[in-house]
This record gives C-alpha cells, structure tokens and sequence, in this order.
DNA sequence: GTCTATAACCTGATAGAC
DNA sequence: GTCTATCAGGTTATAGAC
C-alpha cells in the first residue's frame, strides 16, 4: 500500500496534475484498453516511467480519471436533484441550461462514460455511491408521485435523452454533414429553453 | 491484392462466417482498439493464422464488421425514411417499432457504431454513401418543411434520442439499479406507441 | 522526482508443414 | 483450409543511476 506522493510546488500544474490532464484527454479518446501509458506520458511531457511513480499502474490511474469524470456527468446536477425545495419542472427548468452548458465544454464525456460503464458494469458500484443518491433524490420521488398513466421512468428517459443525445450522437451527425459545428452550438443554446417546454408537453401527452 | 477465399461447404456456418461472428461479438464488446485478433480467433474456434487467412488484416476485418453494423442500423429504417408517399407523421410511428424491436435484439448497436464513428470520424464517408441517402430522404425534406417556430433539427434530434438514448443508457441505469432487465422491457414494449404520441405533441408545442 | 535501460510479456502478421 | 512455430515490434511495469 504505497502512500502518494506529495506535491512539491504548488503554485502551478504539478506533475500529477499534468499527468492526470494527459491522462483524461487520452482515455476519453480512446477509452481504457486502447490507450497506451506511453502516450499519456508523452502528452503529459514526462516519462513513462514518472507515470507509474504516481499511480502506479495504468489500471489505477484510470480509476482516478474514471471516479472524477463520473462525478462531474452526474455530480454537476446532484444538487438540483437533491433539492426539497423544487418542483419537478423548476428542477428541469434548471438542469437543461446546466447539463447543456456542462457538455458543451465536455461534449464527449456522455459516451465515454456510458461506454467505459458498459464494458465494465461494476465501475459504478465500486467507486461511487450514485446509485444511493440517485434513488433518493427528491427528483426521482417527484417523478414517480406524478400521476401520469404511464411509468414515470419514460420521464426521465426522455428528459436525459433530449439533453445527452444530441452530445452522443454529435460525431455522427457532423460526419454525415446532416448539422455543422456552428450550427450545432446554436441548436444547444437554443435547447437550453426548449426542452424545458417539451417536456412539460411530453407529460400533459394523454 | 488477393482474391477472396471460396467457402468449400455452403450446408452449415463457413469457416468465414465464424470468424465474423466472433469478431462482430468482440469488435462490439471492446471496441477496435483494445480488441485482440487472437480473441476473435478463439471465440471463433480457429487458428490466429485462418483469421488473417480470410481476412489479410484486423483492419480489414473491423472494416467489414463496421460496414456491417452501419447498415444494420441505418439501413433498417431507410426504407421508411425514404418512402415519398407516407406522411411525416406516419414515419414516425412505423420507426418507432422497427427501431425498437431491431435494437432490442442488438441493445449495443447503437453505442458501438456511435463510438468508432467517433474515434474515427471518416469511418462512415469511406465505406457508405449514408450521407446521400439521408440527406435527400423524403423524411429529412419533410422535417425541413414543417413550418414550426424552431430549427427542425430539433425534432429529429427528439425522435432518435426518444428512441436511441435508453439503449445507450440502458448499462448506467442497469448498473444503478434504477431500473431491471425486465422493467427495461417493458418500458421499451410500451415506448412503440408513446413516442410517435410525444412526437407529436412536441411538434405542436409553440 | 525524474530519468535511462531493460525485463517480461503481449500483439499482429507470416512462413511453411500438412 | 488449417495448423504450429516464430518474427518483429509494441506494451506495462520496474530497477537503478542521478
């Protein structure tokens, strides 16, 4: 049981964090089994063999990378889940701009997450309680105490798919030429209200 | 250039065919990257040397295992987005059911094919005319010319994520336990006709 | 802390026997 | 067509000098 090692300087990006910037830009490009340590090393600009003085194998790191990228998906809109104090649609009123804003900035981080998850379902259990916090988030409560005639997990199936879809399937369309860049971003500003309003749609749909 | 090896019974699964199952299994499992040739090989029951026998490379492999599940999942429902004579409105709800009923017998489809494309965005242009075919459908021109207030984008970003999203999703929320293999079932059985239903109303929300 | 060098193993691909 | 054996190069991880 190594104890990690400490940071001499603190005034700017100290090695670990250089190697942890390197090692999620790698990782979420290419995911865990096809990235190679050399490369996260070298996008790093150290040694390889200064990368596992860190963390000590590849599989380690990726834990730290994975548990941090997981937590920034589904921690950045906790809080508003959480909250007592909200209806349902004030909290989709805020979560839309939120996780919008969020995958703008890290637009593959949906499909690295889920995908990584997929490979490896018991990811999740092991390194985080999100299965606890989601379960007993006053959002999930509210959404199945809506007296809708259909289950009320389609609420947020389509809630969470209007926002992280269009991330998703991003490369895609942008290969098939179907939307552009620029045109994408404005279609993201312009969700930030809408789906507020669709699903508010969805659930008065009989 | 090599000529393609001949089958030599046509009774029962080829040789060729084999390879191609287990490649397509484990392709679809761990990606391009982190799969290894000599897994395929095994999975299929044969030598690592009969794989490049058949198939010259794992590149030349991966390229037709991916050409493969492109057109399982965009060929599938061509034929109704091309269709002139059916309503836009129609479409929808004759692609909700095929889409649902193609990905609930291939759940990871879409994950798979979306994340090669976006490791490697020129997949699609080399090996299918995608673009073409679904940038003059019938079902594109008749989104385009929905006089509704907002971006037509948007609706087909709705539909397919209405659609795809919880079998992308489905892993997280398996994994969570926010929902089990059989509610997910389910859930999808019943999204057949709900989501042509929430289409709609999205489409008329002002 | 950071490096070079190297161990120990894995990977894609081919040569050559049957 | 199918196999065994093997090559050349890549991969993670560590030992040891500074």
């Amino acid at each position: 049981m190594a104890t990690k090692p400490k940071k001499k300087k603190r005034q700017e990006a100290s090695t670990e964090e250089k190697i942890k910037a390197a090692a999620r830009k790698v990782f979420m490009q290419k995911g865990y089994g096809a990235s190679r340590t050399r490369d996260i090393a070298e996008a790093a600009g150290i040694n390889l063999a200064l990368l596992n003085y860190y963390f000590r194998s590849k599989e380690k790191l990726f834990h730290e990378i994975m548990l941090e990228r997981v937590q920034k998906l589904f921690g950045t809109i906790a809080p508003i889940l959480m909250d007592d104090s909200t209806s349902l649609e004030k909290k989709i009123q805020l979560m839309a701009p939120k996780y919008i804003d969020l995958l703008t900035e890290n637009p593959d981080l949906p499909m690295f997450v889920f995908n990584e998850i997929r490979k490896q379902p018991d990811l999740l259990n092991k390194h985080t309680n999100l299965q606890q916090v989601l379960m007993r988030s006053s959002f999930l409560k509210q959404v199945k105490s809506k007296r809708i005639g259909v289950d009320p997990a389609h609420l947020l199936l389509n809630i969470m798919g209007m926002i992280l879809f269009p991330f998703i399937a991003k490369p895609v369309f942008l290969s098939t030429g179907i939307i552009s860049e620029k045109n994408f971003v404005s279609l993201m500003e312009q969700r930030r209200k809408l789906i507020p309003k669709w699903a508010k749609a969805i659930l008065q749909t009989k």
